[in-house]
DNA sequence: TGATTGTCTACTAATTTTATAGACAATAAG
DNA sequence: CTTATTGTCTATAAAATTAGTAGACAATCA
């Protein structure tokens, strides 16, 4: 299948998790995550100002300014990062409820079989991504990381 | 998100219904399912090949040839339609089970939160397209279908 | 032998993804 | 109020992928 999660997608949500393992109050600059996280800082720029713009993250320009989360980490689904940057989950447009569109090609939408199937998938990615929150993602990082990971060289 | 079924995997899909609502011992040409289907006819070529190549059809070339299922319906899952038409089902690559490929840019596969969810998007696809054979798409497309709708003009 | 139908390779066009460049705007510190 | 810093935004370009086409070739039947 061509890629669900582009590089966009991945970035952001990897940009998201650092955000939500800051301090409550503390701030990081765009700079500093994309070092972190290997994510080229122009492309970061421009995928935390969709987030931004989605109204997950607030930012402060000028010395001393950066990013954190608007809201709970745990309010944040990560199906709401994905729509924000790479648009409805569905893997056809015919499945999809926020961006239905019919293909050219099918003659009736109603007995169309790829789009029955279609709306299955769609339906147990929006089951995973809408029942996993950003807080979540940070627990299992932590859960899977090495005891004492923090204090090896 | 990008597409995860493309034109390619839905004309494949949809070609393959068609030939799964042949009587047994038919078969039909590939301008026929083209032209029926709304398919370009070069493109399907293309795409009946590699089902074929992945034994899914069976084919017989001069006059009177055509395409034809290679095993029945019900033993054709959509998930090895799909693979066979766009590959691995996983929405990133880390994620995969048969194509398995770590980011450049991940630090640490194992505390990785977007590998985390992408396992649990990939294992709900899977769920899905692996559990529904071309069989169900046949009697889905009857089932929605009006009553007597192969009888109005 | 000739018409028909699938097989296969090579190629092109269109679209999407993945960035990069650079001007601009706001803010803090001196 | 000037300067350095950091986010904002538009425009553009390179790379990759998808979508489709062209045309020669191979097998089969009448």
């Amino acid at each position: 299948m061509a890629p669900v999660l582009t590089n966009k997608g991945k970035y952001g949500l990897k940009a998201i998790v650092h955000l939500a393992r800051l301090e409550a109050g503390e701030t990081a600059q765009v700079a500093d995550v994309a070092q972190r996280n290997n994510i080229p800082k122009k492309f970061l720029d421009a995928i935390l100002l969709d987030l931004r713009n989605a109204g997950m993250l607030r930012s402060k320009k000028g010395p001393g300014g950066g990013y954190a989360l608007a809201k709970p980490a745990r309010s944040i689904k990560v199906g709401a990062v994905i729509r924000a940057l790479e648009g409805p989950i569905a893997p056809i447009a015919c499945a999809s409820r926020s961006a239905f569109r019919a293909c050219e090609d099918c003659g009736d939408i109603a007995t169309c079989p790829v789009r029955s199937v279609m709306s299955d998938v769609r339906d147990a990615i929006a089951g995973v991504v809408d029942n996993t929150t950003v807080a979540d993602l940070v627990q299992r990082s932590i859960a899977n990381a090495p005891v004492h990971a923090d204090y090896t060289i």
